[in-house]
DNA sequence: GCTTGACTTAGACAAAGTCCATTGTAGGAT
DNA sequence: ATCCTACAATGGACTTTGTCTAAGTCAAGC
C-alpha cells in the first residue's frame, strides 16, 4: 500500500491529505467501489474532501494506470485498484455482484486480422454475466 | 424489416406511429445509436414523439430481444439492432467509433469451473479497444 | 362506432459526472 | 523557519442520461 503512495510520488504527484485518503481507500479493500462509494469511505476518514477532488483524483490515477475504470452496468463507472494483474469481470446480473476472473487463453490474439478494421488494437475487456449464487438459489 | 414489426405484431405488441419509427430507425443504419440519437432521428419522422416513448419502447425492444444494449463507454448506452448473429465490439478510444467484430474461438469456454464461483454463467460480452485507422494516422 | 386498457406525453425528478472561480497548501527556495 | 507560487481542493452550478407520473390519446376487438 505504501507501494502505491511511494510510486505516486516517484512520479511526482503532489501528496495531499486528500489523494492519501483516496488511495487508501482504494488499495484497503479488493472490492469495485462506484466513485460515490470511494467518496463515502473517503469522507469517513476525511470528513471535508469534497466530491469533486474524488473525481479528479480516480482520473488521475486511471491516466497514471494505478486503477482501472470498470463499466459493467449502465449506472456508475466502477474503481478496480487490481491493475497490475490482468483480469477480467464476472458480473451477477441481478445484485451487481463482481469477480475478477482469469479465463484461459488470450482474446487478444482471438481477433483475427480480417476483423481488426485497420484499427490498432491495445487492449480487451471481458465481462461474464450470469447470476451470483445467492440470486439463482432464490 | 417488416419482418421486424411483423414478429413484434405477432408478439401481440400494439402496433403504433411511435413504435413504428423507432422500429424503422434502428432498422434502417446499421450503426449503434444512443438512445437521444434515436430520438432525434425519430423526432424527423414523427416530430411529436417523446423522449420517454422512445425510452420504453427501446426498454421494451431489448427485452423482446430484437435489440442490444451495449455500454462501451462511460456515456449513454448504445441500442445495436444486430441482436441474431451474436458478435462483439471493437471500439475506438478516441472517437469512440464502433464495429462488429466476430473473434474466433467460444470465450464463455475459456471460463474454467474454478473462475465460476458458483454463478450460473449465462452471457459474454467481449470489447476490444484502440485507435480507428483515422485516429491513429492523424 | 364504441369501449377499454394499453400507449404516449410533457415535464418534474434523480443520479452520475463535469466545470469553474475561488481559496488553500505542499514543497522548493531563501 | 518562513515565504512563494504553482498546483490542488472546494462547493455549487450545470450537464447529461435516464426514470417516473398523472393525465390525455388511440389501436384493436366487439
Amino acid at each position: 500500500m505504501s507501494d502505491l503512495l511511494e510510486r505516486l510520488r516517484g512520479r511526482g504527484w503532489r501528496m495531499t491529505a486528500q489523494r492519501r485518503v483516496v488511495a487508501e481507500v482504494l488499495n484497503g479493500e479488493h472490492v469495485h467501489l462506484t466513485a460515490d462509494e470511494v467518496h463515502a469511505r473517503a469522507v469517513a476518514k476525511l470528513p471535508e474532501i469534497s466530491r469533486a477532488t474524488v473525481y479528479n483524483t480516480l482520473g488521475e490515477l486511471v491516466s497514471l494506470g494505478e486503477v482501472l475504470e470498470v463499466t459493467t452496468d449502465k449506472r456508475a463507472k466502477r474503481y478496480d485498484p487490481n491493475a497490475h494483474r490482468p483480469h477480467h469481470h464476472l458480473v451477477c446480473a441481478r445484485c451487481g455482484a463482481i469477480r475478477d476472473v482469469h479465463p484461459l487463453g488470450n482474446p487478444l490474439a482471438d481477433l483475427p486480422d480480417t476483423e481488426r478494421f485497420g484499427f490498432t488494437v491495445s487492449d480487451v475487456e471481458v465481462t461474464y454475466r450470469g447470476l451470483c449464487p445467492d440470486c439463482a438459489g432464490a
